[in-house]
RNA sequence: CGGAGUGUGGCUCAGCCCGGUAGAGCACUGCGUUCGGGACGCAGGGGUCGCAGGUUCGAAUCCUGCCACUCCGACCA
C-alpha cells in the first residue's frame, strides 16, 4: 500500500476526550473514530489490526475443533422470553421494534439463539461433541462506556458454545477452549492469565477469566507470580487427548479476580514475595453452565439408551475489538504503538527519505515490488513529507519493521533496517532486504 | 444511576469573570525555498461559538431548560 493512496488520518494533538494510552494512540494513529459514546467507526488501519486478531482467534478455534457460523445481530424478543432473560437482562439490552411492532433486540450474547439452532437439528448424542462459534458485533448499552474500544457499547466478540452429552464431556470441551485461549492470546504477544471468576448473570459453576495485567485494567486481580512463567501449549497440542494435566498446571497457582478473591487463602497459599495484587483487562472468559439453557429451552438429545436428556453446555468469549486496545496497553512507548508482528497492520514501513530523488524513488519502488511480490505487507511512505515526519508516523502506527531509504546509504547500495520494538538499526545491502524480511 | 467537568473551524485551545458581532497553533489550498528525526516564507479557504428559549439597542460572553461527550464511583456475558 502506498501511503499517498491510503486513508490514514494521523493526529498530532491528542484528542481531549481520550484518557488512557490505547485510546489516545488509536485516535492519533487514525485507527478509529468515535461516533457516539462507546460506538466507533473502524478506519482502514484499525480494521487491518482487527482482522488480524480475528484471524488468529479463528485459526485457534478451528484447531481446537470449533466450527464457525454466523448468527444475526438482531434477535427476536420471544426467544429470550423462553430462557427468562428478556426481563432479567435489564436496560443494558437494546430493545428495538420493527414496522410490524414486533419486539427485537440487538444481541448482547447468543446463548438463546445458538440453543435454538442446536435443538432444531441435533437429536442424538452421536452428533456430539459440538462446538459452534461466531465472530459478530454485539451491543450492550453500558451505563458508562469508557476507555475507547476497551469498554464500548458496540463491540466485536468471538462467542462460542459447546454441546455435550454429560458433564464429564462438557468439561473436556471446557478444557479444549481453555487451551485454545492460552494459545490465542500468546500468539498476539500477550501474557493472559486464566483466573477464577464470578459467573455473573450468564450462570454456571465453572469459569475462568483470561486477564492481561495492565495498570489501566478495570478489575483488581490477585495472583501468584508463578503463573507468569507457565508454558503455553504449542501448535501441535493434541486436542483429542486428555488435557487435564495442562489445566491443572495452569490452575494450581493462585489466580483470582476481585469478585472471588479469598484474602486468607491468598496469604496462606502464596509466599509474600510472590503475591501479586494488580489490575487487569479481561480479554476472554469461559463458562461451563451445564443445562441452564437446555433445560429452559428444551434442547434435548437422545443418549445411547434412547432417553432424551438436556445437553450440557458452555460458552466461550473473546473480546476481539477490546483486544486491539489491550494489545496497545501492553505494547507501546512514548513514540507510539509497537505491534507484535502477528497483528500488525503492515509488517514493513518503507520510508522514502527523499521523495523526488530519482535514485531513492527507484530503489523504493524496487523494494516495494520485491516485498509485496513475496507477500509481505508493506506500507510505502511515498509522500513528500520530511523525513522526520515519516519517522514519527511510522513509529506512531507501530509497524514492526522500517526500511529507511535515503541518498546517504544508497550511495553505498545500502538501506537501513530498523526494528520498531527496540529501535535497533542495521545498515544492509538493498539486495538483502527481501531475504531479511521474508520468513 | 450518584458525583465532578467539558461543549468555540478537521485537531488542540484562547476569548466568557467585566456583553459591542470570533482568534491562535496544527491541519488544508496555491506559489517559492527547503529536504536523513514532526521545515520556512508569502498568499488563501474554512466556524449556525452544542440546541432552544429569555434578558438586552446588542449575547460565544449573562439567565433558564435541554442535549451530547469525558472523568470518578456504583454497575458490567
Amino acid at each position: 500500500m502506498r501511503l499517498s493512496r491510503f486513508f490514514l488520518p494521523i493526529l498530532k494533538d491528542t484528542p481531549r476526550d481520550a484518557e488512557i494510552v490505547s485510546h489516545r494512540l488509536m485516535l492519533r494513529a487514525g485507527m478509529m473514530r468515535q461516533e457516539a459514546a462507546g460506538i466507533y467507526a473502524w478506519l482502514p488501519l484499525g480494521l487491518r489490526v482487527l482482522k488480524n486478531i480475528e484471524r488468529i482467534v479463528r485459526e485457534e478455534q478451528e484447531r481446537a475443533g470449533a466450527i464457525e457460523l454466523l448468527m444475526p445481530t438482531l434477535q427476536l424478543a420471544d426467544l429470550w422470553r423462553e430462557s427468562g432473560r428478556y426481563d432479567a437482562y435489564g436496560p443494558e439490552m437494546l430493545r428495538i421494534q420493527d414496522r410490524h411492532k414486533r419486539e427485537l433486540l440487538y444481541g448482547p450474547t447468543n446463548e438463546e439463539m445458538i440453543t435454538e439452532i442446536f435443538r432444531a437439528y441435533v437429536k442424538s448424542y452421536k452428533a456430539l461433541p459440538l462446538n459452534l462459534y461466531h465472530i459478530q458485533w454485539k451491543f450492550r448499552d453500558e451505563q458508562r462506556p469508557r476507555f475507547g474500544v476497551m469498554r464500548g457499547r458496540e463491540f466485536l466478540m468471538k462467542d462460542g458454545y459447546s454441546f455435550d452429552i454429560d458433564e464429564a464431556a462438557a468439561r473436556r470441551a471446557y478444557n479444549r477452549m481453555f487451551v485454545a485461549y492460552l494459545r490465542t492470546f500468546e500468539r498476539m504477544g500477550l501474557k493472559a492469565i486464566p483466573m477464577r471468576a464470578e459467573t455473573g448473570p450468564i450462570g454456571g459453576d465453572l469459569t475462568h477469566e483470561f486477564i492481561i495485567l495492565a495498570e489501566t485494567g478495570e478489575s483488581a486481580v490477585y495472583c501468584s507470580s508463578d503463573v507468569l512463567d507457565l508454558p503455553v501449549p504449542g501448535a501441535d497440542v493434541d486436542y483429542d487427548s486428555d488435557l487435564t494435566a495442562i489445566i491443572d498446571q495452569w490452575t494450581t497457582a493462585y489466580a483470582a479476580t476481585e469478585d472471588v478473591h479469598d484474602a486468607a487463602r491468598f496469604e496462606s497459599e502464596v509466599p509474600e514475595a510472590k503475591r501479586m495484587q494488580k489490575r487487569g483487562i479481561e480479554v476472554g472468559q469461559i463458562f461451563y453452565f451445564g443445562t441452564k439453557y437446555s433445560d429452559s429451552m428444551k434442547a434435548l438429545v437422545a443418549g445411547p439408551d434412547g432417553v432424551d436428556v438436556p445437553v450440557h453446555s458452555g460458552s466461550y468469549g473473546v473480546g476481539v475489538s477490546r483486544l486491539v486496545g489491550a494489545i496497545i496497553e501492553a505494547s507501546h512507548d512514548d513514540n507510539g504503538i509497537i505491534w507484535p508482528e502477528s497483528v500488525a497492520p503492515f509488517k514493513v514501513a518503507l520510508l522514502n527519505l527523499k521523495q523526488g530523488d530519482a535514485a531513492c524513488d527507484a530503489a523504493c519502488v524496487q523494494l516495494y515490488e520485491a516485498l509485496t511480490g513475496q507477500g509481505v505487507e508493506v506500507l510505502y511512505d511515498d509522500t513528500d513529507q520530511r523525513a522526520g515526519a515519516k519517522f514519527a508516523t511510522a513509529d506512531l502506527i507501530g509497524i514492526p519493521w522500517q526500511v529507511l531509504v535515503g541518498p546517504k546509504g544508497l550511495a553505498d547500495g545500502k538501506v537501513e533496517l530498523k526494528k520498531r520494538a527496540d529501535g535497533s538499526r542495521d545498515s544492509i545491502a538493498i539486495g538483502d532486504v527481501v531475504a531479511r524480511l521474508v520468513g
